[in-house]
DNA sequence: TGTACATCAGTGAACGCGCGTTCACTGATGTAC
DNA sequence: TGTACATCAGTGAACGCGCGTTCACTGATGTAC
């Protein structure tokens, strides 16, 4: 009975470990919707029925892959975004972008599990909603810092969002209430903005839509990461 | 034997028709994975096995249905830069993201099923290109006219990118020469980013990411497109 | 216009497959006294 | 420390389902002379 748990709880954990490592190995191979228990438990050499005993469900399973992606990406955003200085903005802006893109391109159906077409039949349940967080915390604290160092170039007017409608500005008030604690809401709506950007780049890369039109994908991604945090008014990342 | 060709012919026309039809519901309901030929078939009352004098696999049925859509979104468009004056550069712009945004909440299956994840298993064929490029035609077009009726605002230093790397340029400098005559390439750059944080939103609001961040869903999506059209160097759209 | 043949649409049965989930069971591990 | 009982992991068979695709066939439509 030490921290870890009786030999049949760790059993039981490595298990769990073992069934995900698997089933994202075969998400992997063939996709979300191909994604089936008994191919699992075949894979791991037990026969399906023993699956439930950790999973309840297929749709268990899958939910446990989506938080553990979103975690993933979370964490390769949070890690890249302490690898440079507090202060080096720019720095931070385009280390988190390039890691997040590293990242989908390294796991492309983890990436479509989360930021793709939802799976057909399937309801992600609320548990996965802090997890999902991770990334737009990191963006968010990114502004903030530039905010309240002095490093956010004013985008426009006095920052105020007087072009907005209600529904937007109480939008963008609840944002920087919550997470961008003192960014001027113009700057805040930017950032959002540029969140979406960022995600529509890498979904374009990865579902086939630059085909034909951007070659060179590194360059193009790093030159959109630029322009976009002048869109927001950070300081241009260093070249 | 007139220009609609015989009776067989024409009952032959319309049955693809109806199958595409019977598909595109089915795709509404339950998502392109779960599309099937039998039920599409059981839905006509026919013998599924019919259905193969039409479409040779059910892969070619879903090649249909996105040549279909890309067509779909490609035409409303079009017609949306249609019903601005020609010269009504922002007006054109904001019509024209509105009714990409429209088609895709009216036809989530449809969008999901052309800029989601790929359908596992199913690699599309070339023959869709044509369709797919219709709606960055109408954005080349819009910013073409823009640039050579002197309504292009210049972004940053002469228009040239001396920033980018060789790659990019060369990239962008195609896209000049094919579709965008007489756009800078530094708003060209600009402009192929500004269409993927277009469908970026579209995607982030259909696939659920917006959920609890951004609930006044028409306001952000029309403030985002202004901001990005001055983004570009693009006039203001009327507000 | 009428007939003989070719083309095509649609049928119904079948092949072989994989899926999620349930259930009664055996045997091993853990717990309480 | 030893024993009696409870908990849990994993088995194997089964249920009921739907899928894509093939194939030999019937009967209707179209074509050539």
């Amino acid at each position: 009975m030490n921290a870890t748990g009786t030999a049949r709880a760790r059993a039981r954990a490595e298990l769990v470990l073992e069934i995900k490592r698997e089933a994202r190995r075969q998400l992997a191979a063939e996709g979300a919707p191909a994604l089936s228990l008994r191919a699992v438990a075949r894979e791991l050499g037990m026969v399906s029925s023993a699956l439930y005993r950790y999973f309840p469900s297929r749709d268990d399973l899958l939910t446990a892959l989506i938080v553990d992606a979103y975690d993933a990406v979370g964490e390769v955003a949070e890690r890249a975004n302490a690898t440079r200085e507090r202060d080096d903005i720019g720095g931070r802006w385009l280390a988190v972008c390039r890691a997040i893109r590293r990242w989908a391109l390294a796991h492309p159906h983890e990436y479509a599990l989360v930021y793709g077409s939802p799976v057909p039949g399937y309801r992600a349940p609320t548990d996965t909603i802090p997890h999902a967080s991770r990334v737009p915390e990191v963006l968010s604290n990114l502004l903030a810092d530039a905010a309240t160092t002095g490093r956010l170039a004013p985008t426009g007017s006095d920052g105020t969002l007087d072009a907005a409608p209600v529904g937007v500005a109480t939008d963008i008030a609840h944002l920087v209430e919550t997470v961008m604690h003192g960014v001027p809401p113009a700057a805040a709506l930017r950032g959002v903005i540029a969140w979406t950007q960022l995600f529509g780049l890498i979904s374009f890369e990865l579902f086939g839509q630059l085909e034909n039109t951007i070659e060179d994908r590194d360059g193009f991604f790093d030159q959109s990461a630029a322009l976009m945090a002048g869109f927001v008014g950070l300081p241009a990342p260093p070249a």
